[in-house]
DNA sequence: ACTATATGTAGACGATAGTCGACATGAATC
DNA sequence: GATTCATGTCGACTATCGTCTACATATAGT
């Protein structure tokens, strides 16, 4: 498994910002030039960064990676089947699944008494 | 800033779980599967999920992501650069390039007094 | 050597996040 | 509608993690 993390088209998200990088010279001429405390705020509160973490976090813990890689495999799987997977209680395996579909990973639908989760692929999104 | 996730060619991790979870059918018939159980673990155990997992760990924290954002953009900095882009302190700041130096994520040569970071670019690794 | 600057390390504290049991909800079946 | 099964929700607990202060180490310059 692989993951690769596709840093801004986003010079789009700020041009200045990016002028203002490629101002700060390289090197030892560069170190502590207070302007780098507001580039990392302006970068830290685009839009772009806020999603990209939302979405980091959601991959960050081992069950979800574990659900999101079967997911990948199978295309589709109930919240019983990632239960069994992970071998969680079915309150974690509903609150992880959450955190996913809130992140924009995961998508869900009702198919009679099951829940049925499947990766989303949103253009830009974390799943090619 | 986008976030690919490039799950296995890892059927090349184990072959054997590829074909065991194609047998399973879908739908109704492969809810509940015992079968998912084994599955998991040994997906789980596989050591290319760890080395995803540790990366995108090393990812999911705000700070450190920030760090990565401005390492694409300026190739290099040096700690305190990235302690002024922040706003955290110094010992905190060590402790966020350690870990991305742990994963895999980031590689640092010192130049007297200063350490520079910057990006490595490892086949498969988490930055194309 | 001594001092100053930059960074790493250790320990402690607080916040965040994962986990579960208990209860509630939704849907199918009788 | 009562029951059953699958899942969502709600606290509470615990563990993990981010953060800092204080101290230690490394390097450069005096």
């Amino acid at each position: 498994m692989s993951i690769y993390v596709n840093m801004m088209p986003a010079a789009k998200v700020d041009a200045a910002l990016g002028e203002r990088l490629e101002r700060l010279t390289g090197e030892d001429a560069a170190c502590c030039v207070p302007e780098y405390a507001a580039l990392g705020k302006e970068l830290g509160a685009s839009p772009g960064f806020a999603r990209a973490l939302r979405r980091v976090k959601a991959l960050s813990d081992e069950h979800r990676l574990l659900a999101v890689a079967l997911l990948k495999r199978r295309g589709e799987l109930c919240a019983c089947e990632i239960q069994a997977a992970t071998g969680l209680s079915h309150a974690t395996v509903s609150h992880h699944m959450g955190v996913l579909v809130a992140a924009g990973a995961v998508a869900a639908r009702r198919k009679g008494k099951w829940m049925y989760y499947r990766l989303r692929r949103n253009p830009g999104s974390l799943l090619p």
